[in-house]
DNA sequence: CTTGCAATCTTGACGCTGTCAAGTTATGAT
DNA sequence: ATCATAACTTGACAGCGTCAAGATTGCAAG
């Protein structure tokens, strides 16, 4: 039980969670390419080894963003679901747009993210808030589909489809290869367009004729 | 016009390009976050600044290398397109196997091509790289539905749909989350088994019902 | 042939980076 | 009150990108 925000030079309290709140704004101002532990530290005003402590090293910090970076992710899911319309296909297109809410509105977490290999360890935290996410979305396409998550084979691949086109208009998007659509990206009518623009290349569907 | 291939001490011949060969191998055992502008002079067994010389600064090589995996990833379209049965939408299909031939058999640089902000200046070798990229997956598509690329405005939709699709479960599958699919790429049954998922999540329609 | 110029590549230095070992300070249990 | 331990700092080291200056070579003009 650490005590939160102990105002001695020594023994911050609440150093941890400091330090990444730091490192994501860091993430935000510079992207991963610039990352640097000890600019992290100058920003909380810390001395330069202090994440080196909390996290072990650099990888360890990236780690520890990311699985802040998935909880967000299936936060911005869950906020767009829950004000979806009704019907379970609007709620899917929800999540997807939920998902395009933080790519757009934080590119270095999202890349942090989705830039590094899936987490394989089971019982790490990294992993489970991982599983979460694909849950969520998984649980969306059952839904649509009437049955439970993953209950068939084919049902996979429909989670996949799904995911791949809301991962791929994220990541294209982000690139800035997609007009207008990483402009201003909090905006009310950047979201709409965003929107309308998800749902359409989400339906689309190529004939083979 | 540069004499190739010079043995002398100074005055190495063709350095641009082999320090570009060897940025590329760098690439290839290490990813982006590990690169060096260091180890890859040391790679080609020249002073640690000559890279700096030829393209200016880190960011200068990165862009040259990026200029390089756009045309590698437009070779491997072309060679699956080619490859293709006859009809429109197979060989729009084989452009999108290309595709992720090109992301699977080469992780760093297709990471280094699309995590980098898409080229603005017109006049850019990497510019005209990139839009020769764009334009023959904008042709596949136009091949599909009969006409010539780009000509309405829903064209360009289908073809954002396409793009989207294909770069989506190249980036999931780069990072493992599409289970088997990252594991010895340049293998045939792996290449047939990511030809059917690709194909599989390529035609799957979501139905709003 | 040789002379001078420009391109090519090297050398050395600077500050910034991550990491590690060692030291300093506060906490909390005994 | 004491003391083990956790939290944090300090100092050092090698590797990094970048820049200025120097060394070497090719090339063209005389």
């Amino acid at each position: 039980m650490t005590r939160p925000a102990k105002a001695s030079s020594y023994h911050h309290g609440d150093l941890r969670r400091a330090i990444l709140d730091a490192g994501e704004a860091e993430l935000t101002e510079g992207g991963l390419a610039g990352f640097s532990l000890r600019r992290v530290a100058a920003r909380v005003g810390v001395s330069h080894s202090a994440p080196a402590h909390h996290f072990g090293d650099t990888a360890g910090m990236i780690e520890a963003l990311a699985e802040r970076g998935f909880h967000r992710l299936l936060a911005c899911m869950e906020a767009r679901q829950a004000a979806g319309l009704q019907t379970p296909y609007e709620r899917l297109l929800g999540s997807g747009m939920g998902y395009l809410d933080f790519a757009l509105s934080h590119p270095g977490l999202f890349r942090l993210v989705f830039g590094r290999p899936a987490p394989p360890a089971p019982e790490s935290g990294l992993r489970q808030a991982a599983d979460a996410a694909f849950l969520h979305l998984a649980a969306a396409v059952a839904a649509v589909q009437g049955g439970a998550p993953l209950a068939h084979s084919g049902a996979l691949a429909q989670v996949l489809a799904c995911w791949t086109r809301v991962h791929g208009l994220a990541e294209l998007a982000l690139s800035g290869y997609i007009p207008n659509l990483a402009d201003d990206p909090q905006s009310a009518p950047a979201r709409a367009a965003r929107d309308a623009l998800f749902r359409e290349l989400f339906e689309v569907h190529i004939t083979p004729g």
